[in-house]
RNA sequence: GGGCGCUUAGCUCAGUUGGUUAGAGCGUCUGGUUUACACCCAGAAGGUCAUAGGUUCGAUUCCUAUAGCGCCCACCA
């Protein structure tokens, strides 16, 4: 016998262990069954199991859970990613601060990155266990990394292809430098923050130099302006037109000489600041570009201010090697004591953070990897199309489709304003670039060629350069992948997981990394495999505290750790409460009550079925008995019908993937439709098993996606149950003929007599006799007559189909029965008045408006008839209702 | 500056070809030792569906504007 309380813990990891074992998980390449697919986002290998990660993987699972029982061949390919750039800071940090060693980079490029991946080792085994945790039921047997062997080869086969395309260059560009860090970062990695900055007026040329007045400008960063090259304002601004073409010697502090063109470009906004914009190309893109388009009229070249360390370049006389803070405060005071300083107003600045050191990043210029997202010839459909189009065509074409589609808008304009990705990491943890250099010879292969002197770049790729292959990557066996005569496309069609399981069906993530990893996939998948990743994104919300804020893991008071929520409440509360009210798109709360809420719900599931099984057991039942069709009753009948129509709910809900939906349907059916009402309709002596078994072994089915372990471990208590339950298919409806209205009424006649012993203070305990003068239905609620006397407490039941109406009783009407609860001296007379009448006023009320509705004609003629005629028998029922309750009222 | 989303009961949220007197869970209130479950049972109270217009026989649902909150993108130096 089950104990009376389910104990998560005591079941959860055995059964994990079983499945798993067993390879329940495993999918087969051979197989007949269509497939379904969903490769797991895989976790920073360096990573701690959070929230963010548990949703992911509690969505997840039900979808591939309910595949699997649909007959799809399902496939969830779990992995890590070597995340470049975060793992190689965090063992930096490490090595520091608790080896002491200050700095890191100088152990060598070797080994340094041997102690990243031993790093990395040890922390992929926690979260692969985490993910156990979760129930995930993945394919473990495919688990990938992104830094594997196959992974890497295909990297490599990637970028040669690129490069041979043509779609992967190298070229100096001004790029964002993170100076913590040390190395680029794309664009899509640099975040804003608003700061409080000042804004800086000053004499740029004095009134000798313009003949004329002295020409002013405004900046955020004067240092800058230190290595100008031309100032630029609006081509139409009449203050400036003398000034255009022009070039000034302009010598700053220090000694620094400087030669500026004054030059005209429709980007200028005459209205901000005095409308001359100081040109810095290699401290801003904006700039950059604009001495790209104005190139040929500028006389001086541009320079370096800032290096690479955050410090004053050598081409600054004055200020070399100082802070980039220090040159700004020194280079102010001079302004000032020059009086050349006309104002400083604070304003609103865009700070440039990069996303992943959180510090100010840097503008550039450097020589650097990219991948060209304009140049048409990327074959797609037939067409020569630029990336952005591919990435653009499949979803405009519905290849791809996103949940929610809004989303879709998002992605178009991303696009939009997409520019070439830079690729090139100046950091030693990840895949390195595949080309070597030779004097002036360059290659590009997996291996340096033959000869000596051949030395390969020093830089790394971005890690989304990786993870932008990882729904195929992770297919491509690792046995081939050794042999380096193969080519890409040998690679696609010698491996068996590739051909049957790409593209893959769904991928779900959070929203937060629409850019940088679905988009990516989009992109890199298309180009390097002719087919999409995925037919359906399935965005999901971030998961917030009860407050509505972010939980951050700089402020732990605001976090929730699911793993201290498995160990109190179990993995299948947890799972349940980060499912339900989850709408794709949109953030949800999550707090400790609601997920207490859903390890309610295991544990009334597991009493419901410990309530059945014990039935089972004491009516020796050892197999699942079959349904006598003939000897059903109204309740029978009932709780099959109610059942059919939530198999059908759940189930379409879960293949939209409504998965909150599902859930709630399902939630509904077993606690309100089983539990309270054919539970207890049970517990007379005319129980049928066989209706009972039916309907407790479709609710584990049904759940099974949603809340695997509990009802893992009651079906495994289940008399005859085959199997395990993560095998078993998922229900069809049966019996579909099976109406369910007695049940509904009795259910109503029920309620109402409750209700009005409530009311009527009748103590709960006390038994009370009942006349129903039941017209029509007096047959039917005979043959439920037991169960009334039994859930409304009812010493004696007077049914009949009408007759006298009692003297001062509690009454009322239900789908046009009469009740009445004849006992004097049980009821407050007055108070049971008050209450008959305001029921009555309540309907007039409700009369009225359906009469006004009736009365309008432009209703009758345009509403459709169904609704007309619903709106009828409304009326009907309710006139007929007033009327009876009025006679009862007339009692008093 | 551009774009997107949200606003429904005290709290957290559901609610799609526009048509029941708008729903759930939690909380609150009144009761409860009923042959599973107090992690439970029975009953109740609680909403002008942000505001103002419009379309329609009919609007929580569609359109427009406004307000508040939030997010994303962007070369006002």
């Amino acid at each position: 016998m089950l104990p009376p309380a389910y104990e998560a813990k005591k079941y959860e990891d055995k059964i994990y262990k079983t499945w798993e074992d067993t390879g329940a998980f495993k999918a087969d390449a051979n197989s007949d069954k269509p497939p379904f697919t969903i490769s797991m986002p895989p976790p920073n290998a360096t990573g701690v199991l959070h929230l963010g990660h548990s949703v992911m993987l509690a969505l997840e699972d039900i979808m591939i859970r309910h595949r699997r029982m649909k007959g799809y061949e399902a496939l969830w390919l779990p992995g890590t990613d070597h995340a470049a750039i975060a793992t190689e800071s965090v063992v930096i940090k490490n090595l520091k601060e608790t080896e002491g060693i200050k700095n890191p980079r100088s152990l060598g490029r070797e080994k340094l990155i041997e102690r990243i991946a031993q790093y990395v080792e040890k922390s992929q085994d926690t979260i692969r266990s985490q993910i156990r945790k979760m129930g995930a039921s993945c394919d473990w047997s495919r688990e990938r990394y992104t830094m594997d062997q196959s992974l890497h080869r295909c990297v490599n086969e990637v970028f040669k292809k690129m490069y041979e395309d043509g779609l992967i260059y190298r070229a100096e560009r001004v790029v964002n430098w993170d100076v913590a860090l040390q190395t680029t970062i794309s664009d899509d990695e640099v975040e804003y923050e608003e700061k409080e900055g000042t804004l800086y007026t000053f004499e740029y040329l004095s009134a000798k130099q313009t003949g004329d007045k002295p020409l002013y400008v405004a900046t955020s960063r004067p240092e800058t302006k230190l290595g100008d090259t031309a100032l630029a304002v609006h081509p139409d601004d009449k203050r400036y037109q003398h000034l255009i073409g022009k070039d000034f010697d302009v010598k700053w502090a220090g000694g620094q000489m400087i030669n500026v063109t004054v030059i005209a470009d429709h980007t200028v906004d005459m209205e901000f600041g005095t409308g001359v914009v100081g040109v810095t190309p290699f401290h801003s893109k904006t700039d950059y570009e604009l001495w790209q388009r104005h190139k040929a009229e500028i006389k001086a070249d541009p320079i370096q201010v800032i290096d690479e360390d955050g410090t004053i370049t050598g081409h600054i006389k004055g200020y070399v090697g100082m802070t980039v803070q220090d040159c700004r405060e020194q280079f102010v005071e001079w302004l000032k004591k020059e009086k050349r300083m006309k104002s400083e107003e604070s304003y609103p600045q865009q700070l440039s953070i990069s996303y992943r050191s959180k510090q100010p990043i840097e503008p550039l210029p450097k020589l650097q990897w990219f991948i060209d997202v304009n140049k048409k010839t990327v074959s797609w459909n037939g067409q020569l199309m630029s990336l952005k189009e591919v990435m653009q065509e499949v979803v405009r074409a519905k290849k791809i489709t996103i949940i929610p589609d809004r989303f879709e808008k998002t992605y178009f304009h991303w696009i939009d304003n997409l520019q070439d990705w830079c690729i090139s990491r100046q950091i030693w943890w990840g895949h390195r670039i595949p080309v070597w250099y030779n004097g002036d010879e360059v290659f590009v292969g997996l291996d340096a060629p033959e000869g000596d002197g051949w030395k390969q770049d020093e830089d790394t790729l971005d890690t989304w350069f990786s993870s932008g292959l990882w729904t195929w990557s992770t297919l491509i066996d690792p046995a081939i992948t050794e042999d380096n005569t193969l080519s890409l496309d040998d690679l696609f069609e010698g491996s068996a997981d590739f051909q049957k399981f790409h593209p893959t069906q769904m991928l779900e993530t959070g929203y937060d990394i629409l850019f940088f990893w679905i988009a990516r996939m989009i992109l890199m998948t298309t180009y390097a495999t002719g087919q999409i990743p995925f037919e359906t994104v399935y965005l999901h919300g971030l998961i917030r505290t009860r407050e509505g804020k972010k939980m951050s893991k700089s402020d732990p008071a605001t976090c929730i750790d699911p793993l201290d929520m498995i160990d109190k409440y179990g993995t299948d509360a947890l799972r349940m409460s980060m499912v339900i009210g989850n709408t794709p798109g949109n953030d949800m709360r999550l707090y400790e009550e609601k997920i207490k809420g859903y390890r309610n719900f295991t544990n009334k599931l597991w009493n419901a079925s410990r309530f059945v099984l014990g039935i089972f057991e004491e009516k020796g039942i050892s197999e699942e008995p079959a349904i006598d069709t003939e000897n059903l009753t109204d309740a029978d009948e009932w709780i099959i019908g109610k059942l059919n129509k939530t198999i059908k709910a759940a189930d379409s809900a879960l293949t939209d993937y409504k998965i909150s939906e599902a859930g709630q349907v399902l939630y509904d059916f077993l606690w309100n439709d089983f539990c309270d009402w054919y539970l207890e309709l049970s517990k007379g002596d005319k129980q049928n098993t066989a209706v009972l078994y039916h309907v407790l072994k479709n609710i584990l089915i049904l759940l099974h996606p949603f809340i695997p372990f509990v009802t893992e471990e009651i079906w495994s208590h289940l008399p005859g149950a085959k199997g395990m339950l993560i095998h078993e298919p998922y229900p069809v409806p049966q019996n579909e003929k099976y109406n369910h209205v007695p049940i509904t009424r009795l259910i109503d006649v029920v309620t109402k007599i409750r209700y009005l012993r409530a009311e009527n203070k009748i103590e709960p305990a006390r038994k009370i006799p009942v006349i129903i003068y039941a017209h029509a239905k007096t047959n039917e609620l005979k043959r439920n007559e037991e169960d009334i006397l039994r859930l409304a407490r009812v010493s004696e039941l007077t049914l009949q189909e009408t007759g006298e109406k009692p003297d001062k009783a509690a009454a009322d009407v239900v789908h046009g029965m009469e009740l009445f609860i004849p006992l004097e001296g049980l009821v407050d007379t007055d108070k049971e008045k008050e209450r008959l009448e305001k029921e009555i006023k309540n309907l007039e009320g409700y009369l009225k408006g359906l009469k006004a509705k009736l009365g309008n004609k432009k209703f009758v003629e345009n509403a459709p008839d169904a609704v007309v005629e619903g709106e009828k028998k409304k009326l009907e029922e309710a006139e007929e209702k007033v009327e009876k309750l009025k006679e009862q009222l007339a009692q008093f």
